[in-house]
DNA sequence: ACTTGATATTATAAATATATAATATGAAAG
DNA sequence: CTTTCATATTATATATTTATAATATCAAGT
């Protein structure tokens, strides 16, 4: 029971990496294409220091990772499990349009 | 972009559901087979007052379910995304044992 | 009726997460 | 060098979550 306790409490805390209304924002973003901070800012309408914030909790928890260029840092969803959770995620509750 | 924070809305509360590890634990006691309460408070060796609080979040989000059989009632897990989440956590968060 | 067992509810303090505002860094352009 | 642009960091107030303790409910058994 103890290693369970253990292997919740990771598990616990990547999907505390996600739990988060504009997390998932900015995730479902990132799933249609790699985008910078100002681009993440910009389409997502929250405040760039919010999404500087937001980032640097999913690349602490390795959802994400970026590459640097120049000034630019272009953010990329890096974990496949994050990945497939934000998939299913997606069949669920996004609403299909009419 | 409304629509996404709506749905990311959702999503998030039911993913907050799942984001503690006490109820990650007591989800993969239920992944095993159902449970009544007092199952649950004795193989998790958590307070029943804790499990009973975490119980009913759970329930709230649709997570799980109960059937009550007199005085005892018995906890499911009701919610087919949440139990393949929770597949997909264990393939990489608990480790294999030697 | 009284007690016991199974579970829920309420209250509250402590911990954690979040939004916002202000400021900092650091590289590139002029 | 000074300014500007892209991004990060820090501080702080607020909100949310969590653990714990205390109490309540309610049906069964005696």
């Amino acid at each position: 029971m103890q290693e369970l306790f253990e292997s919740a409490g990771k598990a616990a805390d990547f999907l505390k990496g996600l739990a988060s209304p504009h997390r998932l924002a900015l995730l479902c973003l990132l799933s249609e294409g790699d985008k910078n901070v100002t681009e993440l800012v910009t389409l997502s309408g929250l405040p760039q220091t919010s999404v500087s914030q937001h980032l640097n909790k999913l690349k602490t928890e390795g959802i994400v990772d970026f590459t640097r260029n120049h000034r630019v840092l272009t953010y990329t969803i890096a974990s496949p499990l994050a990945q497939k959770i934000l998939r299913d995620l997606h069949n669920e509750f996004c609403p299909v349009q009419r």
